[in-house]
DNA sequence: CATCGCGCTGCATTTTTTGCACCACTCGGA
DNA sequence: TCCGAGTGGTGCAAAAAATGCAGCGCGATG
């Protein structure tokens, strides 16, 4: 959209943190850009950044700018895509901050089922921390966040939260794996991989293991979920998962999984939501619909 | 703002259904008028408007259009408030649309009230029905409603809702004028002054006269109150008028208000409230906030 | 059938935007 | 300490975009 060119300059500026570096990537000059901000604030009758030597920083006001900017600029956006629908193209675009447990399974098969009906619809999948994907709703860099326990849920209208226990991941062959339900104090008798402490489930356990008077025998962690699976095929080693995380049926490498009585760990959840107050373009509403219905239908 | 031009004439040629017709308004040539919006037209790849004989009418596509540029305006122009708000002036605009009951007190005491303390804040008040207010926010010709029993609340976020129970208006000589309390069926024993079939008080006196044995002896009917109220200083007549269009004490002029006793007619309300999803400019934030308080402490 | 108002277009003109060359300044490191 | 590489900002001329004028075709209206 053309009459938008002054604010995604104006954007572009902000993120790099410097007009002539945001000139290059807008293929224009720094003149040009330069200029263009010069008179918009002067319009504007405030500054919206501060010149450092080293480069521009956001002033307030530019900050207050620049978050109404991305709104109108996704708002133009989806409107483009509703005028598509319009027309019959069922295009669109969804972009999706999510938490690593969704990256393997889930949404590989939940976005081809989708795609499957809608051809012309792209997709944008980024791993991203509870804190970072509230952030990246915020400054639009994504249009749903699916993460595990998210840390504040301001600016964030949650769509669906569902109840996700977590699974113990170990060999086939491992002696627990004979259970339908495992304790935790059992899997505290073996060795353990856990996950990164940045990681949600880590939290969890560990909140349990602080409760219990048995000691966990942590000899591996991990950010990295399928590292530890296919660590457990080669040790008697136990390691975590949630639901989403885990493949529908079996895994066929001689892994398996099992729930960890609901007795013994607080259960977390999973939340799906987008930015507060924002329209969503037809597609994003289509796929969370999808999402939130198959989430609603397996776990709840 | 500058680059909001193109949704500024759009909008405009929307309003007005005629490109030469709005380009007169808007100063501007209909050549150049007609030519932004082909080149606008032609860079969505849909066409707004459906081309009459007799001017424009907008298309489904620029149906969609226009209520999303309103709300972009919109946005900007709330954007620039809060700029000047950062900046300590209190400047900015409120645009109001009320029943006519809020007009001859409440409104002139809480906008006095609020200029007060805020002298570089405008406003605008504008008597609608309780359709058309709603219609008023939808196209964004106000920010604020305040009536008596809305219609339909879609597309309205209630920020406030308070009770208004029915007072019977009457000449201070009038012999129920003695009675703190009057009871309806007493006023069915007197003449009566009826507010116009499209006004809310008159939908509920009408239904509790119809639970009602007692026939109502409508002499005089009207849409304007400040009439209905004049002439009960010279008739023994009885009007009706709910609370927030009563002077806070007694009229000077001869004619005393009493409350219809609760259980002779459904009480009304009225709401307070803005365009669903909206974010509010800050003046108009502050001037909601004042007419909350005022009518929570005032009614509740 | 003439008229009026409508949206639209070719062309000359005006206004705006852009790019080049260059200035003043700051910061890091030789 | 000085130099170079980086920053944002400015004067001026070229390029691009928007505008206004005159006029076209078309349909509704009296």
């Amino acid at each position: 959209m053309r009459f938008q060119t002054t604010l995604k300059y104006i954007d572009a500026v902000a993120r790099t943190g410097s007009i002539r570096r945001a000139a290059d990537t807008l293929s224009i000059t720094s003149t040009a850009l330069n200029r263009r901000i010069l008179a918009f604030e002067k319009e504007l009758g405030a500054e919206l950044f501060e010149r450092m030597s080293t480069g521009v920083r956001l002033s307030a006001a530019g900050e207050l700018l620049v978050q109404s900017a991305r709104g109108q600029i996704g708002e133009m956006e989806r409107l483009k895509t509703q005028l598509a629908d319009l027309k019959g193209e069922r295009r669109g675009h969804v972009s999706i901050a999510c938490s690593q447990a969704m990256l393997p399974y889930f949404f590989p098969e939940q976005i081809a089922a989708y795609r499957a009906q809608h051809p012309l619809v792209t997709f944008n999948v980024m791993q991203r921390d509870r804190a970072a994907a509230e952030e990246a709703l915020v400054d639009h860099s994504a249009d749903l966040a699916l993460v595990f326990e998210p840390a504040q849920l301001s600016d964030f209208d949650v769509l669906l939260a569902v109840d996700q226990p977590v699974h113990a991941v170990m060999a086939a062959s491992h002696p627990l794996a004979r259970q339908e339900v495992v304790r935790l104090r059992e899997c505290f008798g073996y060795p353990l991989i856990m996950p990164a402490r940045n990681i949600s489930v880590r939290g969890l356990i560990d909140a349990a293991a602080r409760r219990s008077s048995a000691r966990m025998k942590v000899m591996v962690e991990s950010d990295n979920f399928e590292f530890m699976r296919n660590l457990t095929r080669s040790e008697e080693i136990i390691a975590f998962q949630i639901p989403v995380g885990l493949p529908s049926g079996d895994w066929e490498d001689g892994t398996v999984s099992r729930p960890i009585d609901r007795r013994d760990l607080a259960v977390g959840r999973i939340y799906l939501g987008h930015l507060k107050g924002r329209v969503m373009p037809v597609a994003v509403a289509g796929f969370a619909r999808q999402i939130q219905q198959v989430l609603a239908e397996r776990y709840e």
